[in-house]
This record gives structure tokens, sequence and C-alpha cells, in this order.
DNA sequence: AATGAATGAGGGTTCATTCAT
DNA sequence: AATGAATGAACCCTCATTCAT
């Protein structure tokens, strides 16, 4: 029962609670389910994490925190401004496919109205790598004339976002309806190539 | 209790149950959550609908025959291509927004992994005016030589109901994380204009 | 199992919860004890009652309205003051040797601070038809000289009361540590009269 | 943690303990709800007391001690036998206001049958000595010719007991039903006086 | 066409207690 | 002499659903 190890059994059960959640939602996971993926029971939840809900917190919480912690990997080097931007795109893209889970995580949390993020002040003190990137290679196109001057960073990371997150969020009903698989292997290079050539052309500096 | 008329009675309990599924999700709302918001009692929802499942069923079928009813009053008449692509994003962005509800039932289905959208053929069947519009008007561009002729309508409709999409169904997350209300009024032409102004870069026809 | 008839349903679920709650106490009665005193099924409570905590009110107040309807039988006819009043001590002492389980659930509310009782205005107008009686006895002994002028029907009422509840309740820990089984059959007649001695006493006039 | 002290460890469980049962019953209490009350942790009334039921048998004896020990300090002196037992029951009365919380712990043993009191032996040994101070004016009013001759101790301790021990432990229900604070500051002279002009009028020899 | 009564299965949570050092 | 970690069994309550008219 691996028992005497804490912190392993306090992450062993916020791994299986993150993968369920994730999975079925809030409502829609019980605690037991969760207990099920794990090497102890129900019982040790509330040891450890007091109810469902707090469970939940420690699992959004740790959720973002992991997914920053990603974002920071990412980065232009010194590319040119114009190829920069594309750059971008296409790792926001890679990085939204690559953390399925967590989006999954994100539109349930939309789903419960936010309610929980907000107890989450932690978060919003965290970096957010994506952005900052963005902001300077902006600054530097800008700089050179190379692109848009009257574009906010958070609006060019709302219009990426969008388009991943969508793909990802919403596969099944308009994968259905369309009949497409947005995440089919082989047209994932389209896809990644496309929201580059969009952000390119949308932030080109006007000649 | 509004006995003798059952098509309202019926109706009334799919009202409701619209209302409370888009409120709560699907695991996370009970019978007798829907039944408080009718003047008849639960055992009706079971009379009528069956199930909970099959009245979930009825809610996703009856929301997107009435969305796709909304979206055929959209037209562009005979605006030059590069105003009609402009217009057609527009005329999504508002429509996203005036159709909130409809958005958190398309992330909730999502959440359930499409489990029921699957079980309803009839949807496929349902024209899809919006998309048609924009074929229309990307053939048009692509004679006249204003607009790009390797773009295909879906891509475009992608582009644009991911940006749209994701400002309600994300607002919470993106609103607590970003300290930025997407909704908010004062922002909307803003956002309105964006999207315009990045498909109509995309699309144009290069030089 | 005899369904159909929820008013008979309701009433053995109040009669077997009066009986385990004067048992256990609140707090040691669970909702199974009661459920299995029943031909119903412990969802049964929360179907006609809602909580533990209702049913235990329903059966607070159902036991002091009995209670009540059981006092008003209680009559002194014409006797002359003196032994009306010691006719009340009498039968006070009688009546509460008969409804131990009364008692018990009276102690019990005194242990959960009256939280309960509180809630229940309705009893507060139940008429008490034992105070009313001694009420009338005094006023008529005080008209003939024969009773006390300065005594409060409420001080007798208190005083007798105390000395024959104190009995029931107090029986376990009194009975054992004077090796004295207050309620021994053999020994009402004692404290029966001894109740009356002293409240004739007490309140006869001072020559 | 207060260590190197058992004693006194011992001892601040046993207060807690106390103070907890008095206040929620036998049922009513949790082993956590003593141990938050404690600078020391749950564990240690396992530690010390080896279970729930131990520690409130040890809680109920020691209460037991306590209130001997302080009935000890009674005392009425030399006077004459008629004042003496207004006295005595003056002083039970003030004793009993004095050790609300006592009563509560015998009024929960009655609640619980008696089941504890009656594993502990060591207090039938224990000296009664308001029963013994009672018997021994009862002898010298008797001799005196003062005192009725046909009442046992025990009873006059019951009846005493029965009136003071009822207004703090019926204080909820009667106070409510009868809205009078019972305990009130301003009505303990006449409560007081009461029982001693009741005894005395009951005792005193017919002339 | 409609409904009040009933329910088995499971939901989250808490309980007194023991394990293992 | 003391303690952090762990737990099986219950506990109160709610769920979607069916019975029976």
């Amino acid at each position: 029962m691996r028992r005497r190890d804490p912190e392993r059994t306090r992450a062993d059960l916020l791994t299986a609670a993150t993968t369920v959640f994730a999975e079925s939602g809030y409502a829609g996971t019980t605690v037991d389910d969760i207990a099920e993926q794990t090497r102890t029971t129900k019982r040790m939840i509330y040891y450890y994490f007091g109810s469902k809900e707090k469970l939940y917190l420690a699992v959004l919480e740790n959720a973002y925190r992991g997914i920053r912690e990603a974002e920071r990997s990412q980065e232009v080097g010194d590319l040119p401004p114009i190829e920069a931007v594309r750059r971008i795109a296409e790792l926001t893209y890679d990085h939204h496919l690559n953390h399925t889970e967590f989006i999954r995580l994100v539109s349930i949390e939309n789903i419960n109205h936010g309610r929980s993020i907000r107890r989450l002040d932690s978060l919003r003190d965290l970096n957010r790598p994506a952005l900052g990137l963005l902001e300077d290679v902006l600054a530097r196109g800008r700089e050179a004339g190379m692109l848009r001057a009257d574009v906010d960073a958070l609006d060019v990371h709302l219009l990426i976002s969008s388009y991943c997150f969508f793909q990802v969020a919403n596969q099944h009903t308009f994968g259905y309806l369309f009949e497409r698989d947005l995440l089919a292997e082989d047209r994932r290079d389209h896809h990644r190539n496309l929201i580059g050539d969009v952000v390119v052309a949308w932030l080109s500096a006007p000649l």
C-alpha cells in the first residue's frame, strides 16, 4: 500500500483527480471514481484535501501551474518579427494540442462559471510567459516598422488562443457536424500553418 | 395545471430544461431542478420525455434547430466580396454574443465528448446557412480576383467561430486571469472590428 | 407494504422516530435506526420529513401536543381548595410516571439547548390545562382564605413538576447512587403522597 | 507540545472533554471536538484514555468527585433545626446554580440510561456530605420536637434536589414555553427563598 | 392526459480508531 | 512519552426513476 509517504500519496490523488475531473467534469465526477484510480481509498481524499471541491481547486491550481511552466520553454530566439509572430502562433498551436487535458479543465471551469478559479488568487500572479514573449516581439516589430503598431498583445493572444483552444475543446460537435476530425494527424500541419498565415497577414505593417 | 394542452406543457418543459442544462451542465442538473422551473411536476418530464437523457437530447436538438433558423436571417446582399467577408465575420460575432445559452450547451456537449449529438442524425442534414453564405462570397471573390483562391470556406468559418465562441465560452477564466471582461459593452465594437480586420487581411488576394 | 396510505405511512414514521429519539437522543439516533422500526425504508423519512432534524422537530411538536391533550383530562371537580391542590399534585405525579417517553424527549431537548423547541412557535399557544387548573384552584382557595395568597401558580407548577420530572428523568443516576429505585411500584404511593403533603403544607394559609 | 508533563497533559484532556461532553452530550461529541480544545492532538486521547467511552467515564467520575468535594464545604453550624433545614435548601440551590456543567453531565448520563455511572463503583463509596448534614439536622430537630419525625432525609434531599436540578436542567424548554428565564439574576432570591419556605412548611412539626 | 407515492442505488462526508514509528 | 498517517464502517442525504391509479 506504499504507506508512509504522504507526499506521494497526495501527488497520486492529485494526478488521479486531474484525470477524472478532466474526463467527466466536476459534477460528473464522483469521489469514488477518483479513488478507483488510486492505490488508496476514498477516505484519503478527505484526509488530504478535505472535500471534493477543495480537491478540484487543487487540481485546477496545479494544472495552471503546470501549463505556465510548460509555456516557459517557448522562445523565438532572434527571429525577425514577422517570422517570430508566426512562430508564436505555431508554438501555441502545438502547445494546445499537447495539453488537451488542461483545455478540458478550462472548459469545465467555464461551465462552472469560473466559480473556483476566482478563489485562486495565486494564479493571477503567475507569469504568463506566452504573453510576455508576444509583447516583446510586437515591440520589436513595431520599432522595425515591420508590424502594425496599433494592435494589443492581448488581442493577438486572444485570436491565437481562440483558434487553438476551439479545435480541441469543440472537436466533438464541430467534428461531427462538419464531418471533419479537427485533430487528425494529417491535418495538423495545415491548421498550424493556417493560424500562422492569419496572424502574419493581419499584423504585417501595411505597405 | 395547464392541462389539456400537451403541446404547451411539452414546450414549457423544453424551455425550462434548456435554461437549466445550459446553466448547470448535464451532470450538474437534476430533474428536480428542471421541474422547479415549471408549472408542472417532475413526473411530467418522464411522461413527456422518458428520461433525463432523452430530455437533454431534445434540448440539444431544439437548440441547434433554433440556431440554424436564426442563421438564416444572415445575409450580405450584394456587397463586394471583401466587404462581404467582413460583414460575415461581424454578423457571426453578433450572432454568438446573442446566443450565449446555445454556446454553453455546445461546450457542455463537448465536455460530454459529444456523446449525445452523435445520436442526432437530423442535425447533420440541417442547412448550415452561415457556411453556404461564406462559400458563395468566397466564390464570388475568387472569380473577381479579390480574394485568395486557396482558402476553404470551412477554415474561414472555423477561424471566425473560434474567435467568437471563445469570448463567450471562456469569458470566466480569461476574464479573471487577464482582468478583462471580454463581453463588456464598450469593448464589443473593438472585438467585432478586430475579427473583420483579421479575416479581410488574411483573405485579401495578395497584390 | 401497505402502500398508498400516506397518512398512515407518515404516522408510522413519526411513531417510530418518537420511540427511537426518546431512547437514544438526537445525536445518538441514526436515521437507519428509525427506519428499522418501520415497514418502509429510510428513504421515506426524507420523502415525508425532509431531514433528520425536521423529523425530530415533528416528533417534538407531536409529543407536546399529545401531552397537552392528555393534561386536558385532568380535573379536580369541586373538591375544596386544599384537597384540590393535593389532587393536582397527585395527578401530576401520575401523569409524569405515565409519560416517561415524553420526559426523555424534554431532557434531550434541553441537552440540545432548546434549539429545536424554539422553532415551534405553535407550542407556546397550546393551552396549558394543568396550569389553568392550578390557577383556578389557587384563586378559589385564596378567596376562601384557605390557601396562601402570595404564591404564583407557575411557582407551584414548577415545584410539582420538578419533583415529578426528576424522579423519571434522573432515575438512573439517583437510583444507582442512592441504591433506590425511585419508580418501584411499591414506592409510588409514598412518593405521590409526599408531593401532596409538601404542597398542602406549603400552601395552606398560615393560621 | 507540553511534553514531559504527562500529568498535565492528562488533566488538560480531561478538562477539555468535560467541557465538550457537557456541552454536546456523549453522542453529540466527537473526539475531534475535544482535541480541538486542547494543546495536543486527538491521538493523545487514545494514548491517555484508550477510547471515547473511557474518556467519558473518566469525565463522569472526575465530575462527581469534584462535586462531592464542593459539597463538603456546606455546613449549617449550630443553627436551630428549622433554620438549618432552610439553610440546607438554600445552600443546595446555590450549589446547583454554581455547577451547571455538572448538572448537564448528570442529565446526559441519564439520557444514556446510566450505562456508564453503573461502572463506577467508586462513586457509591464517596461520602455524600449533603445527605449526612441533612440527616444530622433532621435528627436534631426530631429530638427537639421541632421537625416532623416521619420524614426520611433522602426524601427531603430528593425534593430539594429535584427543584434545584430542574431549574438548571430544564431551563430551555421551561423558559421558552412559559416565557420565563428561570435563572435570571433578579429571580434567584425568589427561587432560593421559595424552596426554603417549602421545606420549612413541610418539615415543621405539626402543632 | 396526467399524477401522487414510493424507492434502490449511490453521493459526499464524518466517525472512532489503529498502524507504525 | 509521544505522534503523523491511515482507515473501514457508517452517516445523512439526493439521485433518476418506477409504481399504481
